[in-house]
RNA sequence: GGGGAUGUAGCUCAGUUGGGAGAGCGGUACGUUCGCAACGUACAGGCCGUCGGUUCGAUCCCGAUCAUCUCCA
């Protein structure tokens, strides 16, 4: 039995049990600050668990994509070197929303895993929490498992909770007996042991319990299931084999870095760590790249970045010098993208983001090594031996060098790292980061929404209707609270039974408008989404009062409305007019319409030519011109997939998808939004500007209709009274600004001249003032010098004139003094020009300082420059 | 989220008691050469990331901010 079919297995045989089977949620959880990346199968139903949230079934059955590395579970330094460690996995999981409990779900795990799957019931184990006598007797009395299969174990194993509060409640978990030669071999060894001889297959949660913040539990109305079983781990029992990395899941990776290094697997123990190492983070990369993270400096595109370079450092032990991760991800691809249609589709963008990144990876390996070498030789100078730990870890801390790499050149260079103080300075770092940790920084819901949403409050949007919209108030929140009623001048946030404003989400702003009625007038503001299906006008209570239940008209501003669809449709024609002219690795990474403008992010690895980008900006006219229809359907996911509609990744979908479709094939999308009827609409379409917002991704800003005639109107405008002001002609303007700007560089090298000429001139009549003190000329004089730069250039000339002397010159503004001295090379021995000035500028109020034959100085007094002038004559003498 | 590092010419980077912004490569012109390569000479190219503070004076010190790199969580 191969993966695939384990997977269709569970899938089919729940779905046979009344499961609606859901698609896998992106890895990136959302709404969810306390996880970095989605890593158990219930994490798109959490809302659904706490009541929060409620969708059109009470059971469901996932195969989940799942990823464990960074945040609170990480297995990252331990994949490869286990059996079953993955940083990328899938999860299957069957739940139950207030439907089934213990019974159904304990009976049906054992039939799949009998009949389904045709395990020896003689090796599996139960292991249940000690005071769940419920779950003790179903295993017993109705499945038939001898008791003393059937562990009992505490808190820490088998009670599971989300948080501190809120629901858990007793597990159930079933293992696999991998037989005595595997694991410990104590005669005592049970599911309990930490050794390997027992596998847990399956975990089972009974959710019936809500735990309050003193602790009690309290059991609840309508009991949960969720449970969690590891597609890679249940297909290695299934398959026989002792490791994860045995399956065919494995095979196809494994196999391509077989051909790629010409080693094969299962030779040799340092290579086949290399080989599960590179392999597993494959499939992550290209998951992850998959659903729209892209490699970077902080969050979840560091992780990202981590584990490419991990498997780039692993593969190097392989003998690869170039790129070659990007690759084994495709062979990923190859075997799951029949699955996983959006990888696929994504196959060409995976790709080069991995190839850029694993370029700028050597960037960084050549670097820090260059900084490594530098330090050994420091080392060897002075005779040393051992390379200090602190230096090791600032190598890896702050260049990125891991210790592996430095330890390698440590025995070839016959050096030995001192690994105390590396690990001191290690866990020092460890604790100061541990104790400020928060969380992923997502933005959770406020909690009077969820209230609301928990109640069975629900507005639909209502997407077509006529302007005159007549809906019922379902509640009123004021300063975040519920209330009955609100008067006059509240900011209220009103719900309505359903609405015809659009709130914000998938990018296009939310819309504006009046709610009003006889007695009262609200001016909408904005409208934002909270969960799936809550829909909050904010605004102001201009006049009247308003109490729940009231009835009520809802206007939306049109104007403002069609001037964002056409933005929002503008911004679908961007984007697929980029795939075409700039390549198909081209990926939302985000966008925001408004009435005012659209902003477009997307992943691409340089700056868009300018040629180029005027060939998207002609492209979208010509669809615009073309007038296409914009039609919309509604359809499930999988058919949405099949037709190759495009996905933006951070956008949740229920199981049923809109897909906006422009024309025939001319851009296609999976889209929440509103938009024009036809590209027409739209009228005029103006690119902006076009600029990089962080690694590997652009950003287009750009205008349309009204906004993209005024915006061309203003230009033109700028043009032609930069042309007058120029007496030239708009065609004739660059050439006029660059004889403008020869014509300036020539009088300014002219002015130089001329300046060196007076300086030349007026150094000689300065020079007129020179005195001679011991034999030595000295001279000093206040002249008028905007700059002290000016001030150094009189000074030089006048050094060169003298051959052999002391300079002062000083310059004075409304309530400012310059000073400078300079001191010809023969007599710095003897006078010290920083010494000088520093006496002078004491006189003036100030300080100064410099090198021995030029120095400069200042003060705030003005009218002291003479007398510090005097001043030299008594220096000189001594 | 917390820490460390970097930001100077098109590129790679120097630049300390705070006091004239540099090198190499690349570019342009000229020269040697039949031509290329090579070499020589000259020249152009800089808000020293941005903003604020200290100071007579800041590439340099202090604070903030942005960008990039990196480690930890």
């Amino acid at each position: 039995m191969d993966h695939k079919e384990v997977r269709a297995k569970y899938l089919d045989f729940f779905k046979g049990k009344g499961h609606e089977v859901v698609a896998s949620s992106s890895l990136i959880p959302r709404d969810d600050p306390t996880l970095l990346f989605t890593n158990a199968g219930m994490v798109q139903f959490k809302g659904l668990f706490l009541g929060e949230e409620k969708r059109g079934y009470t059971r469901a059955a996932t195969s989940q994509k799942c990823v464990r590395a960074g945040g609170k579970h990480n297995d990252l330094e331990n994949v490869g070197y286990t059996a079953r460690h993955h940083t990328f996995f899938e999860m299957l999981g069957n739940f139950s929303f207030g439907d089934y409990f213990k019974e159904e779900a304990i009976t049906w795990a054992w039939e799949l895993l009998m009949e389904g799957y045709k395990l020896d019931k003689e090796r599996l184990h139960i292991t249940i929490y000690k005071d769940d006598d419920e779950a003790h007797d179903i295993w017993e009395k109705k499945i038939g498992i001898p008791a003393s299969r059937i562990t009992r174990l505490g808190e820490k194993d088998n009670f599971w909770a989300m948080g501190d509060t809120g629901p858990c409640g007793p597990c159930s978990e079933i293992h696999f007996d991998q037989g005595a030669s595997v694991g410990c071999g104590r005669p005592d060894c049970g599911p309990a042991c930490d050794c390997d001889r027992f596998l847990e297959i399956w975990n089972l949660v009974f959710t019936q319990f809500d735990r309050d913040p003193s602790g009690k539990l309290t059991p609840l109305p309508k009991p949960n299931i969720d449970t969690g079983m590891g597609l890679e781990r249940v297909t290695a029992v299934i398959q026989g084999v002792k490791s994860n990395y045995d399956t065919d899941i494995f095979s196809v990776p494994i196999n391509r870095i077989q051909e790629l290094s010409s080693i094969k697997y299962r030779q040799n123990e340092r290579f086949d760590l290399s080989f599960r190492v590179i392999s597993d983070h494959a499939r992550a990369a290209a998951f992850l790249i998959g659903d729209g993270i892209m490699p970077s400096n902080e969050g979840r595109g560091y992780v990202l970045r981590r584990i490419i370079r991990r498997a780039i450092r692993y593969g190097q032990v392989l003998g690869f010098k170039g790129p070659f991760f990007h690759s084994v991800a495709e062979s990923v691809i190859d075997a799951m993208g029949d699955h996983y249609t959006d990888l696929e589709g994504s196959r060409s963008f995976i790709k080069g983001v991995l190839v850029n990144e694993e370029k700028r990876f050597a960037d960084t390996l050549f670097y820090s090594m260059k900084m490594l070498g530098d330090e050994i030789e420091k080392i060897k100078s002075s005779r040393g031996n051992v390379i200090p730990g602190e230096l090791a870890f600032k190598l890896y801390d702050t260049y990125g060098l891991s210790l592996d790499i430095v330890q390698d050149v440590a025995r070839d260079e016959g050096l030995t790292i001192d690994m105390e103080s590396y690990e001191k300075s290690m866990s020092s770092q460890r604790n100061q980061s541990r104790e400020s940790w928060k969380g992923s920084g997502e933005e959770k819901i406020p909690e009077a929404y969820k209230k609301l949403a928990s109640d069975g409050c629900q507005c639909n949007f209502i997407r077509d209707q006529a302007e005159e919209f007549k809906s019922k108030v379902a509640a009123i929140l004021v300063d975040g609270k519920e209330v009955s009623h609100a008067k006059v001048n509240d900011a209220v946030e009103i719900v309505l039974a359903s609405t015809p404003f659009y709130g914000e989400s998938g990018g296009q702003v939310g819309d504006q408008g009046m709610l009003s009625n006889n007695s009262v007038k609200i001016k909408v503001s904005d409208t934002i989404k909270a969960g799936s299906d809550l829909v909050i006008h904010k605004g102001t209570v201009e006049s009247g009062s308003i109490k729940t239940g009231d009835e009520i008209t809802a206007l939306v501003d049109y104007e403002r409305r069609r001037a964002i669809q056409a933005n929002h449709t503008a911004t679908h024609l961007l984007h697929s007019a980029l795939r075409e002219i700039i390549g198909d690795h081209v990926k939302q990474a985000g966008s925001q319409v408004s009435a005012e403008r659209l902003r477009f992010d997307f992943s691409h690895f340089a700056q868009v030519e300018k040629e180029k980008l005027m060939e998207v900006e002609a492209l979208v006219n010509m669809h615009i011109r073309d007038n296409h229809p914009v039609t919309t359907e509604v359809m499930t996911r999988e058919d949405a997939s099949k037709t190759g509609a495009m996905a933006i990744f951070e956008e949740r979908y229920g199981a049923n998808v809109r897909v906006v479709s422009v024309g025939e094939g001319v851009s296609m999308e999976l889209c929440g939004g509103t938009h024009t009827h036809n590209t027409g609409d739209i009228g005029f379409f103006k690119i902006v500007s076009e600029g990089a917002v962080a690694a590997n991704v652009r950003r287009i800003e750009a205008v349309t209709g009204k906004a993209a005639v005024l915006f061309s109107q203003t230009q033109d405008n700028e043009i032609k009274e930069a042309s007058a002001l120029l007496k030239t002609t708009p065609d004739q303007l660059i050439e006029k600004i660059n004889q403008v700007l020869k014509d300036q560089k020539q009088k300014d090298a002219e002015i130089d001249a001329l300046k060196a000429k007076i300086i030349s001139k007026e150094s000689g009549d300065i020079l007129s003032g020179l005195k001679e003190i011991n034999g030595i000329k000295v001279l000093a004089k206040e002249l008028d010098a905007p700059s002290p730069k000016e001030l150094r250039d009189y000074v030089d000339r006048i050094r060169e004139k003298l051959a052999s002397g002391v300079i002062v010159l000083g310059s004075k503004s409304e309530d400012k003094v310059m000073l400078i001295c300079a001191v010809t090379n023969d007599l710095t021995k003897r006078y010290n020009a920083g010494k000088i000035i520093k006496e002078m500028s004491e006189i003036v109020g100030g300080k100064g300082g410099g090198r021995p034959d030029m120095a400069q100085g200042g003060g705030s007094d003005p009218q002291k420059l003479t007398r510090a002038l005097e001043s030299i004559d008594k220096i000189i003498a001594g």
